[in-house]
RNA sequence: GCGCCAUUGGUGAAGUGGUUAACACGCUGGUUUGUGGCACCAGUAUGCAAGGGUUCGAUCCCCUUAUGACGCCCCA
């Protein structure tokens, strides 16, 4: 048998549903806010990431699809979303736009060559928005609310926002030095990977899981102490425009983004849920100001949030959030001799022309079985065709829920049809019954 | 890249170095000459991820590969 790829999965059944669902309500957060889809292509030049994210960085030096295309080219299929959007940027000459700044959201596949576990996968979707062009404090604490506000809609309640910054480039230097000449004497208290982290990614060392307790990393210095003065008001503007936003966050000066182009702002949202592995990060971010230039552009400052649909999905079930994903269809049409089957081809047609969902018998079931399908596929009616009903201009219909049958003019099932749909409709609206799963969704 | 555990019908799974691989659900048919969801009866893996090895004999032991779960590194 040939299996699928390592880490992919197939989307299908429910669970397509939920995210095609998901899909909709980010669609519908981010036209409020503005922001405009973009696809961009899921191969690029190899080159794209090695100068946009760094060459340092996990992610580009060892957890790459690379390939060379039949032309000799490298490619690679992106692991982020932010590169591709900033080549885009710079390809099609949107900082010429009139319309500054350029807000853009994606929703795509990303792929990573890992070693798959709870959370992640090789193949993984994330959607995602860019704000290029504006360096306003307002734009960085937006994008968290904007973020927020997509898992707040999607009904999600267990999530924290934590925030830090990095500083310009200036600052996060001077840290950066700081923090290697503090541990550089004390370096062999900690664990291998912080040895190696304290070469390649000091600041790594600081969400160590390891070394976590050690009275060394605790007193390391902080971030914020070595800030200069515009970073420091900077960081306090973005946080007095999530005030504004009514943003609950906490400053956590351990964050440390894993992409080499982040500076000032960055921020990660997690789900506090119980029972979610050991990736609880739904989403993250930060600013970016350096990267358009790094990338041949113009100096563009940008800040952008990405997130995993997957393990958005995941805490959305493990939060038992009620989801409107309806698995009910209008009418099941049930039939058994030729004739009767022509008729319900036909009027099944009609009737999904006509805006019912409708579907009929296509296996050569038993009527008994037949039954149990419409039962199966949770008909809300049920019409029996039979010849001689037929013959008189007459359909039997069978409302599942109450077992009544009627028979009716074919010429008025539409009619009927929308007569009875329409009324349970209204009794839902009421919300007369307990609904204990996926059947209503109750704003808050 | 590293570690640990797993892989048995449509599904959930039990199980053993040796004639017919439990049980449950589902599915199909029947009891019911065209009306289901209940009940009862019958049928439903020549097969235990793939390949190789050990053995008189392997689903069970060993090796390799693939995939899945979880964790580390790293990251969303």
């Amino acid at each position: 048998m040939i299996q699928k790829q390592k880490g992919c999965n197939d989307l299908y059944g429910r669970e397509a549903k939920i995210w095609k669902y998901v899909d909709r309500m980010i669609d519908e957060v981010m036209e409020k806010y503005n922001y405009t889809y973009i696809r961009t292509p899921i191969i690029e030049a190899k080159e794209l990431f090695h100068r946009g994210i760094g060459e340092t960085t996990d992610i580009v030096s060892k957890e790459t699809y690379d390939f060379v295309d039949r032309g000799g080219r490298e490619i690679t299929l992106r692991p982020e979303g932010t590169a591709g959007v900033v080549r885009s940027f710079i390809e099609n000459k949107m900082y010429g736009d009139p319309n500054q700044p350029i807000k853009v959201y994606y929703n795509g596949t990303m792929y990573r060559y890992e070693r798959p576990q709870s959370g992640r996968d090789r193949e993984l979707t994330q959607f995602g928005m860019e704000v290029l062009g504006s360096d306003d404090p307002l734009t960085d604490a937006e994008v968290i609310s904007l973020a927020v506000n997509i898992y707040k809609m999607l009904g999600l309640k267990e999530i924290k926002v934590n925030i830090n910054t990095l500083g310009d480039n200036e600052s996060r230097l001077r840290y950066r030095e700081a923090l290697v000449d503090y541990f550089t004497p004390h370096i062999k208290e900690f664990c291998e990977d912080c040895q190696e982290r304290l070469k390649k990614n000091p600041l790594r060392i600081l969400d160590c899981k390891i070394d976590k307790d050690n009275a060394i990393l605790k007193n390391a210095p902080k971030t914020l102490e070595y800030l200069n003065e515009e970073s420091r008001d900077r960081f306090e503007k973005v946080q007095e425009y999530l005030e504004v936003l009514e943003v609950k966050y906490e400053i956590d000066p351990n964050i440390v983004r894993g992409l080499d182009y982040y500076n000032h702002t960055v921020f990660e949202i997690e789900a506090k849920v119980e029972g979610f592995g050991a990736n609880n990060v739904l989403g993250g971010g930060g600013r970016y100001n350096g990267l358009c230039e790094q990338l041949g552009g113009p100096k563009t400052p940008c800040i952008g949030f990405a997130c995993g649909i997957g393990r958005l999905v995941s805490a959305l079930a493990l939060e038992k959030v009620p989801l409107p994903i309806t698995e009910e269809i209008d009418l099941f049409l049930m039939y058994v001799n030729e004739e009767e089957k022509k008729y319900a081809a036909y009027l099944s047609q009609e009737l999904r022309m006509a805006g019912f969902i409708v579907d009929t018998e296509y296996i050569g079931r038993s009527l008994k079985a037949q039954f149990k399908q419409a039962d199966r596929l949770n008909a809300k009616y049920i019409a029996v065709l039979n010849s001689e009903d037929l013959d008189r201009n007459e359909i039997k219909m069978k409302n599942s829920k109450t077992k009544e049958e009627e028979i009716i003019s074919l010429d008025a099932i539409i009619y009927y049809l929308d007569e009875k749909l329409g009324m349970e409709e209204e009794e839902e609206n009421h919300c007369s019954h307990e609904c204990s799963g996926n059947c209503c969704h109750h704003d808050e």
